[in-house]
DNA sequence: ATAATACGTAGGATATTTCCTACGCGTCAA
DNA sequence: TTGACGCGTAGGAAATATCCTACGTATTAT
């Protein structure tokens, strides 16, 4: 299986959350929209480099944004971590697969 | 809140997911274990390329090897993507807590 | 012993990411 | 209108990540 060339929503999604920031920035939007300027001071971060990882959540449809006046709020939008739930199904199920076999094992030979 | 300074396992779990190689690599080994050099070939690409990523996976714990003879075979040990499962919850208690905000506004004023 | 093969890692070229300052646009207050 | 403020983005420097070939080591087959 050479890799699949195109790259998948998935992908997408995983690239988002790889960064520290990025997520400090959902778990802060749990709380209730927010400007990228106060996003900004609570990170001690330029409020540009804020802007910029607020885009590429944006891209992957993990938050939106709702003008208001001369302010930008912007707030969480969770859908695309279905996603990363799905990929996280055949893993779950391999790991079941391993506990149910060792549980069987133990049953045979107990306290050995 | 100015971003913690030490980087948690989580972290690093969600690094060594964010490529899509190293993603790539997890599900083969879904079926089974196997050897750097069988995965190399599977992707088209240089063994250590391989080697290197399969390190990054085994240092988030998310494979482990077992040295036999001249080979090595990789397995995969899927127990550190519960970090991943536990990051998720808060944000599907979110969604919960909209879709049933949705419904109850829906119940009050139906089909407008 | 010798040849072949699988392995990990070093070294380094290249690509990508991240973060900043500088700028221009739109909005609100005076 | 003018000045202050919030915004997104361009441009570029610096840090990271990725991928390769080359090498040395260990194991198996001849």
């Amino acid at each position: 299986m050479p890799r699949q060339s195109k790259e998948t929503p998935t992908d997408h999604v995983f690239a988002a959350l790889a960064h520290p920031v990025r997520r400090d920035l959902l778990a802060a939007l749990l709380d209730g929209p927010e400007t990228a300027q106060s996003l900004a001071d609570r990170y001690e971060m330029a409020r540009p480099s804020v802007a910029e990882h607020l885009k590429v959540l944006r891209g992957v449809g993990l938050v939106s944004e709702r003008p208001a006046g001369r302010n930008r709020y912007y707030s969480l939008t969770p859908e695309p971590l279905a996603l990363l739930r799905a990929w996280l199904e055949p893993y779950e199920q391999f790991w079941r697969g391993r506990m149910s076999r060792l549980a069987s094992l133990l049953e045979k030979e107990p306290l050995s």
